[in-house]
DNA sequence: TTGCTCCTCACGTCACGTGAGGTGGC
DNA sequence: TTGCTCCTCACGTCACGTGAGGTGGC
């Protein structure tokens, strides 16, 4: 195709504006690729003007590939200074398994965004201070006990490294923490304790060790506003329930944040879960 | 829990380099969240020193969730400043629909990887200027006329605009260019004219209108070094071979670059590929 | 000639990163 | 006291974006 080119004078070539909307940048993206030597013009003119040739468009486009997986634009330079057909390979291996990477993330996003969004949304369509009975899958929980002030700090960092150990399959960063109280603490008493904190985590990771698997099943529930100072109310009415209801009640209570920093000012505004387990007697 | 945190002064909180070490990025990325006032300690010293709470992790995690789905923290500011449950509904629909844009993105950066790898590996490994069969694909062609210069422009364009009207559709930009020379034109004459270039693209648009399918089959095939200039020597000795195979030789000369500007500097450097398509007699 | 496009500075911006120099807690 | 961490400027950087002011081609 030399020929075309040779012919065509600047028939075959774009200006810089053209070659621009080609490419779906702007002009000054080119102009900055000139100067760091990235992605010159084939041909310059006498009065300066620059001229592009419709190959650079793939070199465009392999550019501009490679800044879509987070290659800085000197490393992207570095390649192409040296390039060659074995070079070229071993980059685009590179990039293919980058882009695995990418969409393994993007998938353990998305189930981290699905989690978020079903339970504000039971948050936002919730009666609250009424009991109901609701079947809960299973879930895995990373426990730490409770053993007095510092231990939110070190369930945090606790999940966080767990976080990072696991982030390699897919878990995305900070699920949701919640605590336990112990149901022998809430007849009496104005102020609970909890026994352990936990982290919830995808299912994924189960086989992890030091991981608590609460059982699938029928619990009873309370959603609580206006914070953490009046939950004991809450807790006791669901304790009276259950008691009076004739179901078997289980040893825990388990207590989330379904509104919390997220999508609401100050923990005065939080909305929170209680659920204990039940089970029918005999 | 908010006792938790009251009673334990300062034990339940992180200081500003544990909390980004907590969050895996530096000290100052949470100076500068809290100087744009976009997530700031939730308590602060009389020293001066900043203290983090656990519950700020999942606010940091968010942070860098919509980050990385390319959202600017003005934005994810002016959220954060007017959050709600409904708000925080929808933030998350669109999340979940931009990552399903990114990822069948991915997919498609994966396909044109593949494409590129696999030409690429091919050439490398060509023995050029001897005729050999091959078995090919079908391919999808995006074609437009030859008519002297200014069409290699044309093509470009049309490609170019082709590929903003399906990009949608999971097409990655520049896709590999080629020329057609009708075989009738190779027996006289040292320099060749296209009679048509094309736009190779993949196969998921092939419901398109003006996509030309070239069909699967056996091709007689001949790789050229030294660029262009020289690649007349090359159509003559593939079309000699077919003539001689007792093959029928198809109507056109395919002609790809499988070494291009992105491994090698220099037209002359190129390596291009003829396919002509033959078929037994009878 | 008019209007559009081209050019080169120069400076702005976004999201931090990098020391510089000084203070503070176990 | 030593060493580590905290703080606040101030300036750098990366990949452009945004006019400002002037020239050039159909």
């Amino acid at each position: 195709m030399a020929e075309v080119q040779k012919n065509g004078k600047h028939q075959d070539y774009f200006t810089t504006g053209e070659f621009a909307k080609l490419c779906g940048v702007k002009k000054q993206t080119l102009f900055h690729y000139d100067e760091i030597g990235i992605l010159s013009p084939e041909m310059t003119g006498d009065n300066g003007y620059r001229y592009y040739s419709y190959k650079q468009l793939e070199v465009f486009s392999v550019i501009s590939m490679l800044k879509e997986l987070d290659m800085p634009l000197k490393d992207i330079k570095k390649y192409l200074d040296g390039r060659s057909p074995e070079a070229f390979i071993e980059l685009l291996g590179n990039q293919s398994r980058a882009i695995d990477r990418k969409i393994a993330e993007l998938k353990a996003l998305k189930e981290y965004i699905k989690m978020k969004l079903d339970v504000t949304k039971e948050a936002v369509s919730a009666e609250s201070e009424t009991v109901f009975i609701q079947e809960q899958p299973e879930e895995y929980l990373i426990m730490s006990e409770y053993s007095g002030s510092g231990s939110a700090r070190d369930l945090a960092a606790a999940s966080a490294e767990n976080r990072s150990y696991y982030s390699s399959l897919g878990m995305y960063s900070a699920d949701s923490i919640g605590g336990i109280i112990p149901a022998s603490e809430i007849p009496e008493g104005e102020i609970y304790s909890y026994s352990h904190l936990y982290t919830r985590v995808s299912g994924r990771i189960k086989k992890a060790a030091d991981i608590y698997v609460k059982p699938a099943g029928k619990y009873a529930v309370i959603y609580h506003r206006n914070g953490y100072s009046t939950a004991s109310e809450s807790y006791r009415t669901l304790f009276e329930f259950v008691k009076k209801s004739g179901f078997v009640m289980g040893d825990y209570f388990y207590e989330d944040d379904i509104l919390d920093e997220l999508s609401m000012k100050g923990y005065e505004n939080y909305m929170i879960k209680i659920s204990v387990k039940i089970e029918s007697p005999n």
